[in-house]
DNA sequence: TGATTTAATAAACAGTGTTTAGTATATTTG
DNA sequence: CAAATATACTAAACACTGTTTATTAAATCA
């Protein structure tokens, strides 16, 4: 009885069709610009219909979330390649940070929005990549650690000082918090100085490493 | 002719009693429950009446974002106080981080939200508060670093880590990235060890500083 | 008192997410 | 093959949102 299978199949068309055109909306215009009646007529169906593949706004936004961490774990790939875990904590924090101003949409899905997670909780689902990323940055941490003997810090509190502070300079700088702070003259030049110089800082502060 | 100082004067109290009102919502209903219409029903006017006291949305928001700035700086009070800038330093970030928790819709509006941004840049107004606040906490990383002889370090960019971090795990936490990257068990719990464990990291790794 | 300025609003515009009731079409059953 | 059922889809409504415009009522000025 092929007809079931056909019928899931085109079930996951569509369901496909609705996250393309609705990362397509994204990207162009912002998870503002993103809604439920241009996505309908977007993919030329009712707003009605997009209610029949998917739960809710939030679980739209929940899948496009997921798609944005193969997008990070894509650009980040070649880090696993690299030998010296200082190196490899370096360019997690610079690529995280590029990754964030770059594609801020993306990064806002997956890290700052609140709706996203409401479908999290909800559906108890998991934020898998997420927590990956989070425990291989604390893996290299110990190593690092574990090489400079400095066996009182907790590697896992320094991913999370790695993180939260990568994480605040990329909403601060985002949010124009911090071209309020220096003088505004070219908000993208002074901001890309005072990020390379904290990311920096905290390589310093945290591991004694200079590059 | 006193009657232009009174209408002015009247003027001001719809402004205030508007803004008083938005407050109320705020703090009951956070900030996307905070609507132009529920504000006019509260007040008793016509949603029309508040754009003859404020441009748009966004001037109320940037409004309550330097009150919130004044809560803030309220709560630091005594900072100014400590002699050690080490014991100022730690402080500062103890009591941004549980302001950033508790008073998460103040702090929504001053560090993360959009919108009151959006009206700084139109009108040019400035964000003194929150540049007073970063200037400080720059002296005082000066203090410590001149202290510890470590005039390598850049004290601006130390704060700016500082605050970094301290937004990160602010707003990591409030939007429960940390709930899931840990076992969630008591997510309140969790978080506040995490929180805790994290500022001493940090100031171990900036300051040598152990509390 | 009559002219003019000011304050306030009803109603409309252009959106938003979501639900419900109803209609065609496709599939299954007798 | 025809009747019954199940599926896919949508028009319209509901309850909202921020903002603008034309109009009316009241206060002030001449």
């Amino acid at each position: 009885m092929g007809i079931a299978e056909r019928k899931e199949r085109e079930k996951q068309d569509i369901k496909d069709l609705i996250l393309l055109k609705a990362k397509e909306i994204l990207i162009k215009e912002g998870q503002d610009g993103l809604s439920i009646r241009k996505l309908a007529t977007e993919i030329e169906y009712s707003p009605a219909t997009i209610y029949l593949y998917f739960q809710d706004k939030d679980e739209i936004l929940y899948q496009m979330m997921n798609m944005g961490f193969e997008k990070m774990a894509q650009s980040m790939a070649h880090v696993y390649t690299l030998e010296d875990p200082l190196k490899r904590i370096f360019e997690i924090g610079r690529l995280y940070i590029e990754f964030g101003l770059n594609e801020w949409e993306w990064y806002h899905l997956m890290f700052n929005s609140a709706s996203p997670m409401n479908h999290i909780e909800r559906c108890k689902a998991e934020w898998g990549p997420g927590i990956a990323m989070y425990d291989y940055l604390a893996s290299c941490c110990k190593e690092a650690y574990a090489l400079q003997n400095k066996l009182d810090r907790d590697p896992k509190i320094a991913a999370l000082h790695l993180w939260s502070a990568a994480h605040g300079l990329v909403t601060l700088a985002v949010t124009h918090r911090f071209c309020v702070v220096e003088d505004n003259a070219h908000e993208e030049t002074v901001r890309n100085k005072l990020i390379d110089d904290t990311l920096k800082h905290i390589m310093i502060s945290l591991f004694d490493y200079k590059i």
